[in-house]
DNA sequence: ATATAAATGCAAAAATATTGCATTTATAGT
DNA sequence: ACTATAAATGCAATATTTTTGCATTTATAT
């Protein structure tokens, strides 16, 4: 019963990063895993009992260099991260609430390399952010 | 030889918009037509002479809402504006240096109604941004 | 030329992100 | 299990980015 895959192993993704797998840590990365949309530092600290800010950005950036998070930009003036899965997956995003859905359809990938082809600046395009904005029922119910 | 449409015809795309054709105002837009990427806020007011940081942060809004520049993120701590055009491009980005240059290609809008059709969530989609992240030529060459 | 609303500048503050350093903690090796 | 070690954290201070209130200036329509 045990033999699944586990989605979450975080220890492992940690410990092949070469992160050491210390509570702060566990706590934001299951946050982030319960989460249905990417956060914000500001949530983190605020989510996660005495957990200090300066302790989130650092994680938040290790973890990206590590590939177990990424950063996501909602056009607001900060970031949000979501756990970094491997299904290429984009944002529909309210922009009066702020609501988000993750989306699964994407052929950007073969964008990319044409994009490469026609480029004489750039040698190589290591992934990309696809973001739909758009008014989601309720707000587009209250008027425009 | 003056009937050319001028593509920078701010004062009238101002006046479209009900916005008044200021000195800082017109400032700013000759700055982003005459630049090559997307600036900042903060290069803004260091290029242009004598205007507040409040007055930027401000009029790029308005520019925003009026659909005269729009924001897009590079995934920094800060937002960059550019002039809008009607042209759909979108970016590469040097995740080193910063560098970005502007991609023409984009099948987006196709996958935008697709979207859309698989959401029960969303009633409208309005715009989407697509960056592709990668190295310059001489960021590559620098060793990984 | 003038009245008016809009935009600006200034000053202060709020929000977001980063840094240095002392202390604590997870981990590898015993 | 114990210990040495490097890594991570917490704390406090600071830096950067963005916003706000209000008095003054400016572009525009009349």
């Amino acid at each position: 019963m045990n033999k699944k895959v586990a989605i979450s192993d975080f220890k492992g993704m940690l410990r092949k990063g070469g992160l050491k797998a210390t509570k702060p840590r566990m706590a934001v990365l299951h946050l982030l895993a319960r989460s249905k949309r990417p956060e914000s530092p500001r949530a983190i600290v605020e989510a996660v009992p005495d957990i200090d800010q300066a302790t989130v950005y650092r994680m938040l950036k290790m973890l990206e260099d590590a590939r177990i998070v990424r950063r996501v930009d909602f056009g607001h003036t900060h970031a949000h991260y979501e756990i970094l899965r491997d299904d290429d997956h984009h944002h529909l995003i309210c922009i009066s609430c702020g609501r988000s859905e993750d989306i699964h359809k994407c052929n950007a990938d073969e964008m990319a390399s044409a994009v490469l082809r026609g480029s004489k600046q750039f040698a190589r395009i290591e992934r990309h952010s696809l973001e739909f904005y758009g008014l989601c029922n309720a707000c587009s119910k209250k008027a425009v």
